[in-house]
DNA sequence: TGTACATCAGTGAACGCGCGTTCACTGATGTAC
DNA sequence: TGTACATCAGTGAACGCGCGTTCACTGATGTAC
């Protein structure tokens, strides 16, 4: 049970400053993300981010590990609004709303999956849940297609040998699921990431315009590559 | 001419600093760039680099366009190693090249490519020349395969309408080019800098290992895909 | 050849700024008797 | 119900730091006569 604050009227003082600090990424980009800024946000003083925070990392890392569930609970979220033996309306449904969310909060898609913070180094213990949970929806669609043997098996990646070292990682908190999956997984990943990642840094613009068309391309790519019958 | 300048013995300051520059950004990450940092290294003053670069933008805005020179330059001598009708094999090579630069440079590639500078806007007039020249080299290839009649017409983006805008401007810088190419360059480009970006910011590790077999394995879906006979 | 002068790359001090973090504190709230 | 005490979220001052940029300067070099 949290004790009411009423000496300054911040009902969630914790979640405030995740909000104000959101904010701020928002406007100048993560690496000058700064606690002084969010307490002149919040008309609180410095030191009192303390008592949430234990310092400028931990918050990052709580903004990461964030980031992280709100873009798993948006990929689950599709997922599950397809009936679950309409496997190809899932891949679709989960790709949609990949780029989806990118462009909702392209901030936080820049924190997880863009170019890391000066400085600063992601405790992996803490963020790998949150992070093998979110990717792990792709896998399992990927996987449940493997199931029904309409995994297109011609055409596939020779990475399961290097694949192997990092894969019994990954099953302790993505799931059970055969490592081909997993490998097709990346693959897709890297596709629409491709174009996403292109988008949100602004790097598509000078040459053409946002990517609909060539991401709808490439996800109907993807489904014929990959997906039999 | 330039004056020699024997009170610091330092013969070209301007590219020194350029070099300094970098190997802070490998270090630091380019938000982090610092010109009293530079300076420190070099063993002069940080006013000094007024003379050279009219402040800390201008430094970056330089930066960038050594780097699409750099990529530009790597993509051109790949690309003209093999013999200009051997057209699947200058896919090959500029493909292969991509990634190779990008491994040597991680620095550069995350400048040009990966999330902005915060609170720097790069001047498109000043950068745009080198970067479409690094592009074109791409577009060249595409385009070669479209006039041999060897592009797979049949899948085929519906990205015509969109690109119409930017298509006048990138001529101008980019050279001749079918806009069909440039379409079909965009995607082949989005879908290597997909594996590429993952990689260099570090964010395949966790799951996997380095690229290497995904990499070639997209590549020859690109083949596959886009060219004929 | 020698002198006077102009040039201009680099210096050193100073400016105003924002940052993360520490510390002893204060004062409102909740609790025990 | 009333008093004494413990808790602990937030304060305000202070620390040491690095930053970009300005300014008047100095002194070695190149040039004109």
């Amino acid at each position: 049970m949290v004790r009411p604050t009423l000496k300054k009227q911040i009902p969630n003082l914790q979640e405030a400053i995740k909000d104000a600090a959101w904010k701020q990424i928002a406007r100048e980009g993560a690496p000058a993300l700064s606690l002084r800024a969010i307490a002149r946000k919040l008309k609180i003083t410095a030191p009192a981010i303390y008592n949430y925070f234990s310092d400028r990392d931990a918050l990052v890392t709580a903004l990461i590990i964030d980031a992280y569930t709100s873009f798993g609970d948006s990929q689950l979220a599709a997922r599950d609004e397809v009936p679950p033996d309409d496997v190809v309306g899932r891949m679709t449904a989960i790709g949609l709303a990949y780029r989806q969310w990118a462009h909702t909060y392209p901030q936080r898609y820049q924190l997880i999956f863009g170019t890391p913070i000066p400085g600063y180094k992601a405790p992996l213990m803490e963020v790998l849940p949150s992070a093998a949970r979110s990717l792990s929806i792709l896998v399992s669609v990927v996987e449940q297609l493997r199931l029904a043997g309409r995994l297109n098996i011609k055409s596939f990646p020779k990475v399961q040998e290097e694949f192997k070292a990092g894969f019994e990682m990954w099953k302790k908190y993505g799931g059970e699921a055969d490592i081909i999956s997993l490998s097709i997984a990346m693959l897709i990943w890297a596709r629409v990431h491709g174009i996403v990642s292109l988008e949100i840094a602004g790097n598509l613009p000078p040459f053409g315009t946002s990517g609909d068309d060539l991401y709808l391309y490439e996800m109907n790519s993807i489904t014929q590559q990959f997906i039999r019958g």
